[in-house]
DNA sequence: AACCCTCCTATTGACACTCTATACGTGGAT
DNA sequence: ATCCACGTATAGAGTGTCAATAGGAGGGTT
């Protein structure tokens, strides 16, 4: 990840991935593109970032692979999100909203 | 850093402990209380985190430090914000500004 | 054919940060 | 005496991200 946001979300890069693919099953750098389109630009996987973690999350059973065809005729590894993923977005996302929620409260205090 | 937040904040101790400091100043483990009191209990930072995190910003300039006598008649060192350390602050608040709105956009993307 | 560019996947090595666990000294209470 | 809370501190491990790099394969150009 980088683009000036560099270090700072370990473990949220998890909960882009997974957000991503809830349009449906892309490959690895189609869902590089997503993060940066919905993040309004701000995120930008790069592929030392992207494939370790897309790997990792395969492991853990959250995403699902196969090959086929890229749009441009090109070998591409494809990913769909399991239903253990779709869980797995959800628990992300709630604890994301307690963070920024906490943090938020942080900010305010005087 | 813990309870549950656990990994996911890299970075973002250095804008509590900064904004922490913004009362006034107090020593390490007075830091440590404050971060949970304005986090509502979400964040607790455990020494093995807080310390190495304090010495490093004072390395950069951050803060400053001086030994005194706690409130308890202990021996601590008291830390507080230098000018560059508000700074910090500042710089490190609006990241988190676009960070959140970024991450905001994708988790409400269709 | 030879060449280059883009697409796409992949790995390596370094680096930074946080965590758990542990340690030690001291003041106050029982 | 003993025990606990306070306060600081470090070592070791684990994890995740990054920069840099590699390489195959398709499409276009000359």
């Amino acid at each position: 990840m980088n683009s000036e946001s560099t270090t700072l979300l370990q473990g949220t890069l998890d909960m882009l991935i997974l957000k991503s693919l809830v349009a449906g099953e892309m490959h690895g750098l189609g869902v590089s593109r997503r993060i940066q389109q919905i993040t309004g630009g701000t995120f930008v996987v790069k592929p030392g970032s992207l494939f370790p973690a897309l790997h990792r999350m395969e492991e853990e059973g959250w995403i699902s692979s196969f090959w086929g065809d890229s749009e441009n005729n090109r070998r591409a590894k494809y990913y769909r999100l399991t239903k253990a993923g779709r869980k797995q977005l959800e628990v992300e996302t709630k604890r994301w909203g307690r963070i920024s929620w906490a943090i938020a409260q942080a900010l305010e205090a005087s």
